[in-house]
DNA sequence: GTCTATATGCGGATAGAC
DNA sequence: GTCTATCCGCATATAGAC
């Protein structure tokens, strides 16, 4: 009947850390919320810092993992030239937004789970959650390479990090402005991004440095 | 000759902040290393938290006049229509980068610490930040608002929120990318992100709700 | 695997002498 | 204003019985 142990920690750790905040969330207030007891944190995760990551890898694979087939379902599809920069970016901004607007306390938690570490937690934490997104960030990267011959590489790669930046920005702003605020029309601010972020890829490089016609 | 004790704990709490963590140091730290008492931080400050604010206000507060008065600059130099989008922007955007192209240390240490108060910082020290910074985006808000007209108040609010994202990473990832990265070509960098945002904040509306002229 | 009890350490803050 | 000594609370982690 009840669930595993280990479960109902991971379930009231998420459900804490979220709410409380991660330094402020004590092993004594997970085990008390899970009603088990304090020496099963240990036993099961080794240590608080463990449980933590279990508890991350658990909420954000899935994302990650949409972003990933989002992109190889596009791609498949898409002829030689591969698939448009909106669509792109569409299927990388996606999956948190469906995250965000999913049912009951799940999507909000989502938030608030990734707003925490993002002001809480310290570096070996941050990077397991970078580990993750990694191979993500590379691989969408490489799709926008392929659409935007124009600009070179590496300013394809500044720019994914100001779109990287503009999607957390949104994101923890909804967490921090729970509701009547601008934001919280999903589609509407979806699709706000997404436009912004397409027509910015867009852009002509700065400088012409690169290839092909003429300088200034 | 040795500068006052509020001074020597302000500098000794800056760099160890910026270095090693705010939650990870500690007032013990802090003293020792301005080799002050223990006791001087709660006789000068009051309390941890409160040296915290003091820090951050004397390193924020100079980004953040400088770029009032640019912004007063450049609207007494435009004439009735106020300055443009890219100029805007760009007097947004250059402070923090300069703090980050300071001489010495300086500028990493300010990077350091908008890192640090980004990945650490409780709710109450970031709403000092806040505090801090509001003014600055509403006044922001105002002359772009004014300076893309085609555009509702509340768009403009949403891209202002994707401009503020994709600084503040731009700013984190030149702290957690040492050197060797594209990142840390200064004026190349900030060229790219305030092209980028031009356009993105010149981009045509999502869907065409308001005012005036024609449909679809 | 689950529990109780406890070891161990740290850190913020303060009392009170100088 | 500066110092020493100390209080006090809290948190992680573990030892060892069941």
């Amino acid at each position: 009947m009840t669930p595993e142990t280990k479960e109902r920690i991971l379930d009231a750790a998420e459900r804490l850390f979220s709410e409380a905040g991660l330094r402020t969330t004590s092993l004594r207030d997970i085990t008390s919320e899970a009603r088990v007891n304090l020496a099963a944190v240990n036993y099961h995760f080794g240590s608080k810092e463990a449980l933590l990551t279990a508890v991350l890898e658990r909420a954000f694979n899935p994302v990650n993992k949409k972003r990933i087939t989002g992109l190889d379902e596009l791609e498949s599809q898409a002829g030689e030239s591969g698939p448009p920069v909106e669509d792109i970016l569409l299927a990388f901004v996606g999956p948190p937004f469906d995250a965000w607007g999913e049912s009951g306390d799940r999507g909000l938690r989502f938030l608030k789970l990734l707003g925490q570490i993002h002001t809480e937690a310290n570096e070996d934490v941050q990077a397991v959650l970078l580990g993750q997104f990694k191979p993500v960030l590379e691989r969408y990267t490489k799709a926008l390479v392929r659409a935007l011959p124009a600009l070179e590489p590496l300013e394809v790669s500044r720019r994914m990090l100001f779109a990287v930046g503009a999607l957390a920005q949104t994101m923890l702003s909804a967490n921090r402005f729970p509701q009547g605020l601008a934001i919280n029309d999903l589609d509407q601010t979806r699709e706000s991004l997404v436009r912004f972020l397409a027509v910015g890829f867009s852009a002509e490089p700065p400088n012409v440095r690169a290839a092909g016609g003429g300088g200034s």
